[in-house]
DNA sequence: CCTTCCATCATACGATCGTTTGAATCAAAC
DNA sequence: GTTTGATTCAAACGATCGTATGATGGAAGG
């Protein structure tokens, strides 16, 4: 087993069962195990849980990202409330798996340091580039009120997937789900400013 | 002290710990330091500390819940999105303290059997009702959509309630963010079906 | 005074936690 | 064949966890 093989299983272990269980509620025997490695094995690749956690999250955001940006830069230069809707909010749905969606909720839920210490640039790159394009395109809109929507748009697309999750039962596909969001969120970002 | 005080206080310390640290991340030893009481208190109170959360949890939702209600009891027969939304997304925001909010985040996105033994009857009653009344507004709206555009509305309004609170040196006005939800929520509701 | 019952107390138990350590293993370089 | 450096291994460390136990306090009822 190349060195490389260890570290990917270990991070795989850790993105299922940090998403599963929360970070403090995973043992890092139960991702050894899990990963088929030694105990010692996330000190050595990884330093510590807390950096193990972070590269985690560095992982499963980064395809999010890109899709966010290249969806972005598809777009024409004057693009419609529905299509920036559908480029920011798409890949909420398409390029995070449910149990991601818990991982991410779960670590928003979380105000404590190790918690936060993974945020890169990427994700503000996006934030500040789709701010720009729907400030574009709703110019009525204050910045504050603005930003406000947009974080409506991640708590929509993160608190569906999560909660879909949550029912033991049903298939939960994730297709209506990401139509019925394009048409509820379009709709809220269209509305007029509060004034 | 009256045996009463104990319970209270070792409810109000759980309450602010459970939100602040989370459920596994709280001890029980830093429950009763805060509470002032003894190690023991938990046990002999609450059973366990799952049972103490339990507690916390049922009565942070119950002021939640009655406002619903009563919000939706005050308007008329044939009330506008505008009102059921705000009756409905009003008592998040004026209820519910901003940690509170967090806390419900955190049992949201824990899959345990622990977490979720609390949920009563309380708000499957306010989540009827108000989906029959928003039936009754959105005729044309099927079942599963409404339900999905339901759940928009508490996402957006707990999810942006902790996300003021993440920041630390805002003074985090909820009146503003209040009304832009009702804002944003009413359009998002009034979109027609997708279809 | 004595009993009863509720509440609180100090203390300890077994379990599990994250991390560290030093030896063992192994392929590649020389 | 030997050295070297990276990787994995079993084992142990001290700390902290939730819970249980039996003693103690103290007011109410007889």
């Amino acid at each position: 087993m190349a060195p490389l093989d260890t570290r990917t299983q270990l991070l795989d272990a850790a993105e299922r069962l940090f998403a599963e269980r929360g970070f403090r509620g995973t043992s890092v025997r139960a991702i050894t195990d899990l990963a088929g490695a030694n105990l010692a094995a996330v000190g050595y690749h990884f330093g510590s849980k807390a950096e193990l956690l972070s590269a985690v999250v560095r992982r499963v955001i980064e395809p999010i990202t890109a899709a966010q940006l290249a969806g972005l830069e598809r777009l024409g230069s004057e693009p419609t409330i529905s299509e920036l809707v559908e480029a920011f909010a798409g890949p909420l749905f398409d390029e995070m798996r449910a149990d991601t969606s818990r991982l991410i909720v779960r670590i928003f839920g979380d105000p404590s340091e190790e918690m936060r210490d993974w945020t890169g640039s990427a994700e503000e790159q996006v934030r500040d580039r789709y701010r720009a394009a729907f400030a574009r395109a709703l110019p009525d809109l204050p910045a504050e009120e603005l930003w406000f929507r947009m974080r409506g748009i991640l708590a929509v697309a993160a608190v569906d997937r999560v909660d879909r999750h949550n029912q033991p039962c049903t298939p939960n596909p994730t297709e209506p789900a990401r139509r019925w969001a394009v048409t509820f969120l379009a709709a809220a970002m269209s509305a007029p400013p509060t004034g």
